[in-house]
DNA sequence: CGGGAATAGTTTAGTTTTCAACTAGGTTGT
DNA sequence: ACAACCTAGTTGAAAACTAAACTATTCCCG
């Protein structure tokens, strides 16, 4: 019975209480590591994200469409953020040479020294607003289930 | 021995790993709701959150700043956020008869129709996303997690 | 009371992000 | 070989967001 007029399946009080926990401390959570990261560093959370993927990549390169992927932004913003960083001197393109469509981007020694300055202090915001106020148990139960959320995010496109 | 020098706490890989699931996760939730709103109801997640709130809110209004809190929005966005939902008759702002200076943002019937014609295809993509691929156990760890990291961030501001 | 500090909210300007259009190179099928 | 289609990445304009300055009111305290 396909009836778009059903009455949906409402989330029960305590789902909706902990759906919301994860929305409001989602959002407070990736601004405060913005703010955090721009004031100390000079860098946004998608930049500082971007220079992260970079320096775990073979060579400290990757390919656009990989790095958008791991980096979870749109191919289109990750080009206007390399412009930045490329202008910025973190990051260099430089194209392939088997695909000519294709283009590297590539972690500059500057780009990973001004990552590894901004990880240090990082970590420590890291800890200090989620690590650590979160029991060991909790931690992992949310480490299975955003791997599972990404998984079925995955899966749609 | 306050030392600016000193190595960091470094995370362990599972911390790593579980920090980086909520990054990602949370990133492309957010988008996902967002476009998905946006294709469906016109409405942004940061507008539909705005009319959540109101609709919860007693006379279904509420002060700006209150609203803001409410909301996880910088007063500045909510102003924006408000002219954009009063220009589509979906908010009201009146102002405050006490407090000159205040200004309160109320739900319009519209604006209350738009957000349960929103919030039925909204649930099911929640539960699509998030709540149907984790387990309830889970589920119930990032509520605890998350209100702790909100009570940690409120303490700060 | 009166003056300085604080609060509420808006506005302006500058930056970032999105969306859709576009360039260019590759792939496939005939 | 060539036409149709697909993929990679960029671009430009419009929309949204941020930060800081600004207006107006209220609070606090000598």
């Amino acid at each position: 019975m396909l009836d778009g007029m059903s009455e949906p399946r409402w989330l029960d009080a305590g789902q909706q209480r902990d759906w919301r926990a994860f929305v409001d401390g989602s959002l407070r959570l990736h601004d405060l590591m913005d703010r955090d990261l721009k004031s100390k560093h000079g860098l946004s959370e998608s930049e500082y994200e971007i220079l992260v993927r970079l320096s775990e990549a073979p060579g400290h390169s990757l390919r656009m469409a990989e790095l958008a992927d791991h980096a979870s932004q749109s191919r289109s913003r990750l080009s206007h953020t390399c412009t930045r960083l490329e202008t910025k001197g973190l990051v260099r393109r430089e194209s392939c040479p088997n695909d000519k469509r294709g283009v590297f981007a590539h972690l500059t020694d500057e780009g990973f020294a001004a990552l590894e300055r901004a990880a240090r202090d990082h970590v420590e915001t890291v800890r200090d607003f989620f690590i650590d106020v979160i029991d060991p148990e909790d931690l992992q139960a949310i480490g299975r289930a955003f791997r599972a959320v990404n998984e079925r995010i995955a899966e749609v496109r």
